[in-house]
RNA sequence: GGCGGAGUAGCUCAGUAGGUUAGAGCAGCGGAAUCAUAAUCCGCGUGUCGGGGGUUCGAGUCCCUCCUCCGCUACCA
């Protein structure tokens, strides 16, 4: 049997994060591992925080603490978020453990070994004021093209010109305002990601089949102007994972981190013996996840990412690992998605722009908003999400098709038969017909999941509650019931049958109402309908339920119009 | 500028290797039913498939060109 290997785009730690970045890859990622489960692969899914770098050092003084104490802190607000929307990691890591340092590092020797490593002398600019080297884009001044006083060192927001901090007429930090700024020779270490083109890019021509946007992505790296550049791997901070050559310390580079996006993506293994460490196993319990020598030749790895990620998945990382020399597994599958905008424009951390995760939690349960998300995934383009489509598309899917078909058959069964799953009767040719159509649509369904076709699989998994509906619309064992009540049992019987089925199936999708339904149909059978017939043979006659609250309470334009308004400008 | 994505019914989107009358959901209109969260089910679509040109017996689907929107463009992560 396949083994699952699934990862998420690592958030970032400087705040909570939006909608947007939760559609982009955790959200589908835990779509994807909870399917793989309910079919009975063994599923490794990690996510972790992305912890270091300059925002997060800015964030923590922001807030008045260590940049330590703040990442922890703000590690479980966003562990605790996402326990709260259902994303079932295995683990959910910090690229600040000590499991991430080792293995950076390691990665670091490895690579120096093999040669792919160069030191590179550069000017940066340093603040004195702020006492540290400010990236580009911390630094702002008037732009020397349009004129524009907010420019950035690395572009100018307003007239799109790239430019060099140098570039800059009155340059100061974006951080202090000070312009006591200088420019400073320093040492840092290039990944020599040019001597891995060659390999690199016969990997991506070996992908024929991962989405256009992926390879796209990567091919105009590899092929742009002198094709594929090196890439720095190390900054002047104080906040990150210390150089050091794998065990041993790296002369002349003494105070310097590694940048985070070298060591970000090394997080995703780190992050898996974090899991074993958590639990006690021995190293080789991770190791057969991740080392091809240690048993990983079976596992299929499949990450998941915002289209903005790309570069660093497709090329860096893999630069990493390849130039270790070290039987690390690559990944199989990237899918990638593109951006969810809000009411036309973006969703932005930075300017508190949409709803982001807790807000969206303290109004409405995760379902609602999994539903939607999901079953509007930005996967061939920019989704939009508006509030009319947010509450036309929730009180209709959930509400309506699933919701009522759970109330409406417990509730007459409750009636006529009380709590408990009615005797008696057998299939006639609408049953028959209901279990083939049933049949043909769960193996597009599983198709479609399989596939990682998220869109579909919604509306595949949709089509599938209608099919209840329209059963009970024509088999009517409220009429049924007068004149033949042995039938209308197995009508019934058919219909609680079915909410099991559903339970089971809508589970990745919308998993705290699918233990909901569940619980209600007192069962915890969550085996695969492979065969749809017996699956709905599952609560046999005699068998008690209960009837359950409201699954899905709509929402009213009251609520939708005062969100629309609560949320129309920027977060405090 | 370069690269990429998108432009299909009022709205959100499917349209596989070019081939019968271009599809689905929502909204709208008509009907059925009354078990249910006034929920459900059935029926109803004359759309210049962004514009123009071309290849072909035949193009939403291939080629050229133009227009519009979005993203990326390597020191934000």
């Amino acid at each position: 049997m396949t083994r699952h290997l699934i990862t998420s785009a690592i958030p970032y730690i400087n705040g909570i994060k939006h909608l947007g970045n939760l559609i982009g890859s955790q959200l589908p990622a835990d779509l994807f591992a909870r399917y793989q489960r309910a079919r009975g692969a063994e599923v490794m899914f990690v996510c972790a925080t992305d912890e270091h770098g300059t925002p997060a050092e800015l964030a923590a003084a922001k807030a008045g603490l260590p940049v330590d104490v703040f990442c922890a802190q703000m590690h479980e607000v966003q562990a605790d978020i996402a326990r709260r929307f259902g994303l079932s990691f295995d683990h959910f890591g910090r690229s600040s453990s000590p499991q991430n340092h080792r293995l950076t590092q390691h990665f670091a020797g490895r690579l120096a070994e093999n040669g792919l490593i160069a030191e590179v002398s550069e000017r940066q600019v340093y603040s004195n004021a702020d006492g540290r080297f400010l990236p580009d884009r911390y630094i702002e001044g008037t732009c020397p093209n349009c004129g524009y006083d907010k420019a950035r060192g690395d572009q100018c927001e307003n007239c799109t010109k790239q430019l060099d901090p140098t570039d800059l007429i009155n340059p100061h930090s974006a951080i202090s305002g000070s312009s006591d700024l200088e420019v400073r020779e320093t040492k840092h270490l290039y990944l020599r990601q040019s001597a891995l083109r060659g390999e690199l890019s016969d990997w991506i021509d070996g992908k024929a089949d991962w989405p256009i946007l992926t390879t796209s992505i990567a091919k105009k790296w590899l092929n742009d102007g002198d094709g594929l550049r090196d890439r720095g791997i190390t900054r002047d901070l104080d906040w990150g994972i210390p150089v050091r050559k794998g065990d041993e310390p790296w002369p002349g580079m003494e105070g310097k981190v590694f940048y985070v996006w070298f060591d970000a993506p090394i997080e995703y293994i780190a992050a898996t013996a974090e899991w074993a460490d958590a639990r006690g196993l021995p190293a080789a319990d991770w190791l057969r996840w991740w080392r091809l020598d240690e048993g990983a030749d079976d596992v299929r790895y499949t990450q998941f990412m915002g289209k903005d990620n790309v570069p660093f998945h497709t090329l860096s990382f893999p630069a990493t690992i390849l130039g270790s020399g070290e039987p690390w597994k690559l990944v199989d599958y990237i899918k990638s998605f593109n951006y969810l905008t809000y009411d036309g424009g973006q969703f932005s951390t930075s300017q508190g722009r949409g709803v982001f995760m807790d807000q969206a939690l303290s109004i409405l349960p995760a379902d609602y908003w999994r539903w939607w998300l999901l079953s509007h995934a930005p996967e061939g383009s920019d989704a939009e999400f508006t509030w009319d489509n947010f509450q036309t598309s929730v009180n209709k899917d959930l509400a309506d098709v699933l919701g009522n078909f759970v109330s409406r058959i417990t509730k007459f069964c409750r009636s006529k038969f009380g709590e408990v799953v009615p005797e008696g009767g057998d299939y006639g040719p609408e049953e028959t017909a209901l279990i083939d159509a049933l049949s043909v649509r769960i193996r597009a369904y599983a198709g479609f999941m399989e596939a990682m076709e998220i869109r579909k699989a919604s509306a595949e998994l949709r089509a599938i509650w209608v099919l209840g509906n329209e059963y009970l619309q024509s088999a009517a064992p409220w009429s049924t019931f007068k004149t033949d009540e042995t039938r209308a049992a197995m009508q019934v019987r058919l219909g609680l049958n079915l909410i099991r089925l559903y339970a089971v199936l809508s589970q990745p999708f919308i998993p705290f109402a699918s233990d909901t339904m569940l619980a209600a149909m007192k069962t915890d059978d969550r085996s695969w309908p492979d065969d749809a017939d017996a699956a709905l043979r599952a609560l046999p006659p005699g068998h008690a339920f209960e009837v359950p609250e409201v699954m899905f309470a709509k929402i009213s334009d009251e609520a939708r119009e005062e969100w629309q308004e609560r949320f129309k400008g920027v977060r405090d």
